[in-house]
RNA sequence: GGCCCGGUAGUUUAGUUGGUUAGAAUGCCGCCCUGUCACGGCGGAGGUCAGGGGUUCAAGUCCCCUUCGGGUCGCCA
């Protein structure tokens, strides 16, 4: 092997232009492709900014030199000293950026040798997931994952630019830190100085931002890991980045504003997309009655109709006995879409099924007529309501569930995106944001058999719902917002509660004792006792948002090292077995056994 | 925890109703080649059909279990 002594890299592959004709540089990157022609050697030369053809002569560099050229393999990494030379007419490459130039060599370095990958290095490749996060060092070499994680850095490098200017601190909390006994499942790391304790990995800073406003910080951001040992998702990971923010002194319009003008330059710094402002605003309500979701993708429309009191009286008895029970009967106009095929719709009954729906029905308006397995049960009059509650015309398709109201929301909101995607009514270069607001405060949970917080215990309610707090909390509204992105939740916040007082009348809402409180989050009632400014903030989910720029459809293709579904990093074998010893040292002898059963 | 899909040379894959020596492309190796850019030509090597069990005269193919990967419901304050 050789070294690069008394040889300095002067310019990168992807760089040279014509411009640069006859200019004596040295370049250092990997072999991309060879191509020997016998006498004649042509490279693809790739480093981090791109390719250049290199050409190696056995006229030019002699002999020796060339014999050596004639080793180049796949990969092998190589330091080259040559000519910048303008190709002829009929060799230029218009597939390639540095296609007009090539690189004669004079002079060639082997600086390191490589094993045959097992899959080419570039783009569109077609191997199995699992082989590339194997040999995820030769994944990353690809050029449209370096993209990705170049526009990674791109976007923490225009947030951090846009908190600093205005104002915020960048302040890193702990990673080592208390277990919080609500939401989701902890990570935990056994503390050997102290047997039998463990610490908890953070899910979220959330009380610590807040300690840090009443410590007087004002505005804090942090671009900080978050780990939740959760199930994994195609957009979830069991850590993941998260943008966190807190301010102090200020009202909900004041932050969303200000996370509106982080957005927009991200937007246009980081992909040179143009985001109007200010976002639309749309109360939870709305979402869910219109969208059937709290993260509405607004890149189509097909929004959901409230059928209940059109259908009310007909001798349908499924429906009459769903209303009866306070249930609601809702549809979509898939506009065009009569002449679906019989199999499809069966197919769609399937899929609401996967979402709670119990049945689904359908109206096609065909050019023959009217066709509805259903459509019996209807009198004349009823049927022309619905067409015209639907504004159904000649060619549409109306799909119709009927349950109670969160299942029809979750079904039909379900049924609505797939139909915008097989119908292809998503234009996947547009952007839609808005702020979804006014969530509720609490949501009732029937394997716990009580109201849960929605967001987390510290958000405040609207002051105007603070009456109903103990008396009625499924009509409590909070300050609390997200901000929605195609369809997919970028982040979210609220206002949080700054009153002794009021954060007691909350955990007595949620039925958690005094002495519950005090032992979950003492410090924070503590701390919130000398002098708490009125505050809030938000938290953005950084790999979801790169994800979306990058239009890929898993999360793992903007994090350099990702977890497989099962939690585990195929390069490194984690999560291994450990020594017997290290457990002792932890005082954990439980995990043991438990795995011999 | 539930449901669905998948695992065949290094890689991407074909493999019919269960039936001869598991076929192709690409990569790899060797020889030839001075204008290619997915270079080309000739030749060659390369397979625990994910693993285990079962049915059968006979299993890549059918059945069961395990494992790994992916999607999803639940879960994710």
């Amino acid at each position: 092997m050789e070294t690069l002594e008394g040889l300095k890299r002067s310019h990168h592959c992807g760089q040279l232009r014509q411009s640069d004709e006859s200019q004596e540089v040295v370049l250092c990157g990997w072999v991309s492709r060879r191509r020997d022609h016998g006498g004649l050697i042509f490279v693809d030369l790739r480093d981090r900014s791109g390719l250049v053809q290199v050409v190696f002569s056995e006229e030019k560099m002699g002999e020796e030199a060339f014999h050596k050229a004639e080793t180049l393999r796949s990969e092998f990494v190589v330091g080259v000293r040559g000519t910048v030379s303008a190709r002829s007419e009929e060799t230029v490459n218009p597939h390639m950026e540095t296609g007009a130039i090539e690189i004669y060599c004079l002079e060639l370095r082997i600086l390191n040798k490589a094993k045959t990958p097992p899959f080419y290095i570039q783009d569109n490749l077609d191997v199995d997931e699992t082989l590339r996060l194997k040999y995820r060092y030769l994944d990353l070499r690809r050029p449209e994952m370096q993209k990705n994680i170049i526009l990674r850095h791109r976007v923490t490098k225009v947030m951090r630019d846009y908190f600093d200017r205005n104002g915020f601190l960048e302040i890193e909390t702990p990673m080592l830190t208390k277990s919080t006994p609500e939401g989701a499942r902890d990570y935990l790391v056994p503390s050997r100085v102290n047997p039998g304790k463990f610490y908890a990995l953070p899910q979220s800073p959330q009380i610590f931002k807040q300690i840090l406003m009443v410590a007087g910080y004002e505005k804090y951001f942090q671009i900080v890991r978050c780990f939740r040992d959760e199930d994994l998702r195609a957009d979830r990971q069991p850590e993941f980045t998260q943008l966190d923010i807190e301010m102090s002194f200020i009202d909900q319009e004041e932050i969303l504003t200000m996370m509106e003008g982080m957005v927009t330059e991200l937007f246009d710094r980081s992909i040179g997309a143009k985001v109007s402002m200010p976002m639309m605003r749309m109360t939870w309500e709305d979402a869910m009655d219109k969208y059937g979701s709290d993260k509405p993708d607004l890149r189509f429309d097909m929004q959901l109709m409230d059928l209940s009191e059109v259908v009310r009286g007909s001798d349908f008895k499924v429906f009459e006995s769903i209303l009866e029970n306070g249930g609601q009967v809702k549809a979509i106009n898939v506009k065009g879409y009569a002449a679906i095929p019989r199999r499809e719709l069966d197919g769609l009954v399937d899929y609401v099924g996967n979402y709670g729906a119990k049945g689904l029905a359908w109206f096609q308006y065909a050019e023959e007529g009217l066709k509805s397995p259903i459509k019996k049960f209807f009198s004349d009059e009823i049927l022309a309501k619905i067409q015209a509650a639907t504004q159904a015309e000649t060619g549409d398709l109306l799909l119709i569930i009927a349950d109670k109201p969160s299942v029809v929301a979750h079904a039909l909101g379900e049924l609505r995106l797939e139909m915008a995607r097989r119908r292809n009514l998503i234009d996947p270069d547009k952007l839609s944001f808005l702020w979804v607001v006014d969530f509720p405060m609490f949501e009732y949970s029937e394997t716990e058999n009580r109201w849960m917080a929605m967001h987390h215990p510290f958000t405040a309610p609207r002051d105007e719902d603070v009456q109903y707090l103990l008396t009625d909390p499924g009509r409590v509204k909070a300050k609390a917002y997200d901000m929605v992105l195609n369809g997919t939740e970028i982040g979210g916040g609220s206002l949080r509660i700054y009153n002794s007082e009021l954060q007691e009348k909350v955990f007595e809402a949620l039925g958690l004792s005094e002495e519950e409180a005090r032992l979950k989050f003492g410090f924070m009632l503590d701390a919130f006792e000398y002098g708490t400014p009125p505050h809030g903030g938000l938290a953005f989910g950084l790999d979801r948002l790169v994800m979306i720029m990058a239009q890929r459809d898993s999360i793992r293709d903007v994090i350099a090292f990702p977890k497989t579904q099962s939690a585990s990093c195929i390069m490194t074998q984690a999560p291994s077995e450990v020594d017997g010893k290290q457990l002792q040292e932890l005082s954990i002898r439980t995990a043991i056994a438990a795995k011999k059963k």
